[in-house]
RNA sequence: GGGCGGUUAGCUCAGUUGGUAGAGCGUUUCUUUGACGUAGAAAAGGUCACAGGUUCGAAUCCUGUACCGCCCACCA
């Protein structure tokens, strides 16, 4: 009691409840009490291994949790699986800027120690990750927790891959892929920024003709001339046709080639194309199959083909050669405000440069076209909705995927390479085989797999696919909640593993949350020096402030704007309700908390819009909207529960301490006062665990409070449905 | 080029089936009352982007416009 004389101390409370929680052992849904036929599970997106929590984590972690306790209390079996992410190139990219930093770089050390020391950072970055997702009170069952590295892990992402080239789903092939000439890596397409640029967009004299282009420093080796076969300007000019043209480096034949992909009011009509350089002229040079060549290394030099140029960097060559085409009269004019689209490397902002190279693919069509049915059959519930439709686009527009990554940080892939003939081959064995196809030896392949792959797997892996018990329990999982930014990258991957492998879909609901952003709407980055460590907010407001602050306001998918003084706003709320609390248990203390007492009419009027209460909460929780659910009960709360009923009581327990008073009125008031607080703290536990459960442990038992935990304690019912 | 979301109080944002506008913070005044000054009571402050339409009634539904933001995209 003593306790409630000062105000709410968060920080005396948060570590000791939750070591209790953890020690009740109830996050595992095997230890609950009661029978719990029913099980709700949610997968945790697993957190990548190379920083500390964001705000971004602990909205998520925030929401999760109020799910899972929500059906903890309701009576299901509910399972909470936390992870890590081993996060492949996203992890390599921060470990080499640390690496930079140091004055050290990756491509002076092998590949063995390279691994070594991002496996010891990332372990550290677990194990820090890890406490900091117990300080934010989740309820995740800590002895089930995987690392998508675990050896275990590793080998089942090396079956599917198996499984899937026997199956013919994968695929080694040479294509356009893309290539940042920074990380030395192939991306695929969700690992890559669109980003729009004002470029200029040069004329270039060829031959008789003019062509348009944005990159010249790639025109070195363009011998075809692409023309709409429809196009009458240049009839005069049929297909195979050898014209003569001066060129950078001298005078070249180029061929005439009429394809369709040209669009004739684009420019001049004309066009030549790069094939090794370009998706596009890749896929037209393999169409009338023409020659193609690499202009551009891998480091985005010049190689020889370009002359004097060799060896000088694109960015630095193209004013270079621009001025060389002047000169030569080649440079027919310029438009200085061309807008451009470029793809960079959406981690290093690096220009991406298409490059054709031998890589795994996945084929999606087969795979895009079974997770397509079942959102068709409705077994896949988005919420928000609307997002239904921006997976639908995207999986019908799936391009093959390149899984292929060459970087050390991450799973290896089991394949062998033939380097004769481009033939890769699978397996895992020690022992060099021949190619199939040219008999030469084969290599082992070094790349690893797109992290993707792997986490596209989680769910089934998280709970032992294909033999383990918990598969055979808990799948497939009741939601996956996870950020909206993950639609692509993350979401589709797991609805075609989950059919593909399991024959089943991973998840019933997919619940999206937005991108928390500064006080101000603008995006969180480290160069802008506007991040919020939430860690620095809990310790100064309460960690449940900052979760009921980061819940209220923000619908699902919504952009939220990350305020301190809001969630200074909640921390006032938890004073409210520690104080509210104090005063019932001032004035309860007598009271016979067993036997319903005769109720006044206004405090059955009262019980009744507690029912109220109950009921729209419920519906909130349950219809995904916890926003509406946590500001339904802070308003009930502090304007009704405190603002008019305790004012009113205090009248009921002033005038029987006077004048002897009503002790029937007296009861009454105690009864209504033990019930709303008994209720009220149910209800926000899911949003505010740690306060509540502090309260919990000093009220007095009664047929209400069944046990000494809130966090098992059973929801409150109403005699409605609701 | 395609798609999505937004435009509501000074700021950041709620407002789920249409029924006289809400929260947090900020501002003003009063109150040191026996839960709470991290508070209470009261108040100021909004033509709900704009223009049409449906309706007895629209912030809410429909159409269009403007501006902002985001996502997707192989016109060189």
């Amino acid at each position: 009691m003593n306790k409630f004389l000062t105000a709410y101390q968060p920080q005396d409370e948060e570590g000791l409840i939750y070591e209790r929680w953890e020690k009740s052992g109830f996050f595992n849904p095997d230890k609950l009490p009661g029978s719990r036929p029913e099980t709700y599970t949610i997968i945790m997106p697993p957190p990548n291994a190379n920083g500390s929590l964001h705000a971004g984590h602990a909205l998520f972690i925030t929401l999760e949790d109020i799910m899972i306790r929500f059906e903890r209390m309701r009576g299901k079996r509910a399972l909470w699986v936390p992870g890590t992410d081993h996060a492949g190139f996203e992890t390599q990219v921060v470990y080499e800027r640390k690496l930079e930093k140091e004055g050290r770089s990756r491509f002076g050390l092998d590949p063995k120690t390279l691994y070594d020391e991002i496996h010891n950072f990332t372990l550290e970055n677990k194990k820090n990750m890890e406490s900091q997702v117990r300080s934010l009170g989740a309820s995740c069952d800590w002895s089930r927790s995987r690392f998508t590295l675990d050896p275990d892990i590793v080998a089942e992402v090396q079956k599917t891959f198996i499984k899937m080239f026997r199956d013919g789903l994968i695929y080694r092939g040479q294509r356009t892929i893309n290539w940042c000439p920074k990380h030395q890596t192939s991306l695929s397409d969700v690992e890559t920024e669109n980003v729009e640029e004002k470029t200029p967009f040069y004329y270039l004299k060829y031959g008789p003709f003019e062509i348009g282009t944005v990159r010249p420093e790639t025109k070195f080796a363009d011998k075809y001339v692409l023309i709409h076969p429809d196009d009458e300007r240049y009839q005069e000019y049929k297909h195979g046709q050898k014209i003569e043209a001066e060129w950078i480096n001298g005078p070249v034949t180029a061929t005439v080639i009429k394809d369709t992909a040209v669009d004739p009011s684009f420019g001049t009509g004309v066009m030549t194309i790069t094939p090794w350089h370009s998706a596009v002229d890749f896929e037209i040079a393999k169409r009338h199959q023409l020659n193609i060549e690499q202009i551009i290394d891998w480091r985005g030099k010049l190689l020889p083909i370009a002359g004097e140029f060799a060896g000088i960097n694109i960015k630095d060559a193209r004013p270079k050669i621009v001025e060389k085409l002047k000169e030569k009269g080649l440079l027919a004019r310029v438009d200085e405000n061309y807008a451009n689209v470029v793809k960079r490397c959406y981690k290093c902002n690096a220009m991406i440069e298409p490059q054709v190279k031998d890589q795994w693919f996945v084929k999606m069509a087969p795979l895009a076209k079974l997770a397509l049915g079942t959102v068709d059959e409705g077994k896949i519930r988005f919420v928000p909705d609307n997002y239904e439709k921006v997976f639908r686009y995207w999986m019908k527009n799936a391009l093959d995927w390149n899984i292929s990554r060459q970087i050390v940080w991450g799973i290896p892939i089991p394949a062998w390479l033939c380097d004769e003939c481009h033939e890769g081959a699978i397996g895992d064995s020690d022992v060099a085989p021949k190619c199939g196809k040219c008999g030469a030896t084969m290599r082992r392949d070094t790349d690893t797999f797109d992290t993707w792959f792997s986490s596209g797997q989680w769910p089934l892996l998280v709970l032992n696919y294909p033999d383990g018990e918990d598969y055979k329990t808990y799948y497939p999982t009741t939601v996956m909640e996870t950020g909206y930014d993950l639609i692509f990258r993350w979401v589709p991957r797991m609805v075609i593993f989950g059919l593909y492998l399991a024959k089943q879909i991973p998840f019933h609901t997919v619940y999206l949350h937005g991108i928390v952003n500064d006080a101000q709407g603008k995006k969180m980055s480290k160069s802008k020096g506007n991040v919020t460590n939430p860690l620095e907010l809990t310790a100064k407001y309460g960690t449940d402030a900052l979760r009921i602050g980061l819940v209220i306001g923000n619908p699902p998918a919504a952009d939220l704007a990350l305020r301190e003084d809001k969630i200074k706003g909640y921390k006032h709320f938890a004073n409210k309700i520690w104080n509210a609390t104090r005063f019932v248990l001032e004035n309860i203390k007598d009271a016979d908390l067993v036997v319903v007492p005769d109720l006044l009419p206004e405090h059955q009027k009262y019980l009744k819009q507690l029912d109220e209460v109950v009921n729209e909460v419920t519906k909130q929780l349950e219809n995904f909207r916890f926003d509406l659910a946590a500001d339904h009960l802070y308003h009930y709360f502090w304007h009704t529960f405190a603002d008019v009923i305790i004012e009113e009581t205090k009248v009921i327990f002033k005038s029987e301490m006077e004048v002897g008073g009503n002790l029937a009125t007296k009861k009454s008031a105690q009864w209504l006062l033990y019930t709303i607080l008994v209720t009220t703290l149910k209800l926000l536990h899911p949003f505010m665990p740690f306060i509540t459960e502090t309260i919990w442990e000093y009220l007095p038992p009664s047929p209400q409070k069944n046990g000494d935990l809130l966090m098992i304690e059973p929801w409150p019912k109403t005699d409605k449905k609701v």
